[in-house]
DNA sequence: GCCACCGGTGGC
DNA sequence: GCCACCGGTGGC
């Protein structure tokens, strides 16, 4: 090996910036660009939908731009909490999907996808929710303490218990990522161009998949729920 | 008033 | 039953 890199590496291949696919270049919308019901719509057909997907760019999940105020409330705050998506951590992609018909014709909603299963979120929300959590809130929703009844212990059979395919084998917490212990040296070699572009390696051994996902979520989680300080 | 969010439902 | 979509509202 000959590996001449010092010490900083390239940008972090998991902060990949940010890549645009826009079809909404030109500016016909006219004065309906934001949420706005079109009124008096001749015919409001499917036809007239526009999305734009873009990636998120993770330009400044580092130095998120807070401040500028005095004081900063934050708990509380349901709305109005990111003004673009800045939020988002890299790789998840945005649609901004305007509505066709009904009173809200025009308006626009945004659905998140995550990169790794494509899994569809409607607000940010719900995508910090599962960044956490490692599971969307309905998901969630079964493993309630039911008081267990003792009694009737029959082998009544499982019917159920065989979900979709929903949300296969999702461990409780999201992240296996030992926050004491992060690797000494860890190399990126540049791979293919299917999935992601850099590889990380430790010593000779390349670093899983998982693995590396799981920084991905590590970094994510600790960047979204506090950005101020980086250090535990 | 604007906008992000979520509930509810209709269609598949 | 699942999913996509629209309606309505609460917070700013």
């Amino acid at each position: 090996m000959s590996d001449s890199v010092p010490g900083d590496f390239l940008s972090d291949p998991l902060l990949a910036s940010g890549a645009f696919i826009s079809s909404a270049g030109d500016g016909t919308l006219g004065s309906s660009a934001k949420r706005r019901p079109i009124q008096g719509g001749t015919g409001v057909s499917g036809s007239g939908e526009k999305v734009r997907i873009g990636m998120a760019n993770g330009t400044d999940q580092m130095n998120p731009p807070q401040d500028s105020s005095g004081h900063q409330s934050e708990s509380k705050s349901r709305k109005r909490a990111a003004p673009g998506d800045n939020w988002l951590p890299s790789g998840w992609r945005v649609e901004d999907k305007v509505r066709t018909s009904g009173a809200t014709a025009g308006s626009v909603d945004k659905y998140y996808y995550e990169p790794n299963t494509g899994r569809k979120f409607r607000s940010r929300t719900e995508v910090l929710y599962y960044l956490q959590h490692g599971t969307s809130k309905k998901g969630a929703k079964k493993a309630e303490n039911t008081d267990f009844n003792p009694d009737h212990l029959e082998g009544q059979g499982s019917n159920k218990a065989i979900r979709k395919a929903r949300e296969p084998p999702r461990p409780p917490p999201p992240l296996d990522f030992d926050f004491k212990n992060p690797p000494e040296k860890v190399s990126w070699s540049m791979g293919n161009t299917r999935e992601e572009a850099w590889t990380p390696i430790i010593g000779d051994v390349k670093v899983q998949d998982s693995v590396r996902r799981d920084w991905s979520t590590a970094f994510t989680f600790i960047t979204n729920r506090n950005p101020s300080k980086l250090s535990l």
